[in-house]
DNA sequence: TCCTTGGATAGATGTTCGTCTAAGCAAGAC
DNA sequence: GTCTTGCTTAGACGAACATCTATCCAAGGA
């Protein structure tokens, strides 16, 4: 439950994508992160989870905030399980799932603008 | 060729995604835009376009890039630039493309997690 | 031990997506 | 006008995706 893969998105770390032009490697490791956050519930899902206390929440929590079936959320957690984005760990009868913020702040770099000139 | 969809993305403005829950309307609107960048050819395009030399390119800058037919590379246009991440213009027989990057600052925004309390 | 509860997996189904070929439209050269 | 070039649109098709029902596994309590 705990196997993850590793951390990815590490070759597209820290250039902004408007710096240079993305290698095919670097576009292709990124589009899975996107590709995981293309959709409305498991952007839901990495939100509720993220800005839980204690930074982490339980299936249990997550449940209820949507209208879809239980195996659904379990397929959806499973894709942000898989991208790397979260990782979950089970404690007793529950699993707690946390995101991994250093993908999501490794994001946010190469999404970033500033300083970036507009003529090169 | 030049109409373009209103900025999207504007209720999703600030809030990072990490500090409290997405609502349902934020999500959708988040979604189009990170399903638009969740494929390889589209995330080069967009910084292909981005890192160009006077922050456009023309078409025939970045049809080169790929090994794929021009229709494939106007159609993955046409979905950046119905998602609002980009524009094109018309001039002359060339068709110039720049990348709207406050919507670019805004989706990184909302990524980050600096600042974020990891308990509430 | 058996039952209950939390959650994942398996398999099926309708929809969306990425790519292609063929055809169309706009702008400039002749 | 007609031809060429640059780019988009239209339509088709196979692959990938989101959701469901049914089933299964793991942990805890009787």
């Amino acid at each position: 439950m705990s196997k993850q893969l590793p951390l990815v998105a590490m070759d597209a770390c820290c250039a902004p994508l408007a710096r240079e032009p993305l290698t095919q490697d670097q576009a292709v490791e990124l589009s899975h992160l996107f590709k995981a956050m293309a959709d409305p519930v498991r952007l839901r899902l990495l939100s509720l989870i993220a800005s839980h206390a204690g930074g982490e929440a339980c299936v249990c929590d997550l449940t209820d905030a949507f209208d879809l079936t239980g195996p659904t959320i379990s397929h959806h957690l499973k894709v942000l399980r898989e991208s790397g984005l979260i990782t979950g760990d089970r404690r007793g009868t529950w699993i707690y799932y946390r995101v991994h913020r250093e993908v999501l702040t490794r994001l946010s770099a190469v999404l970033t603008t500033a300083g970036e000139p507009v003529t090169a």
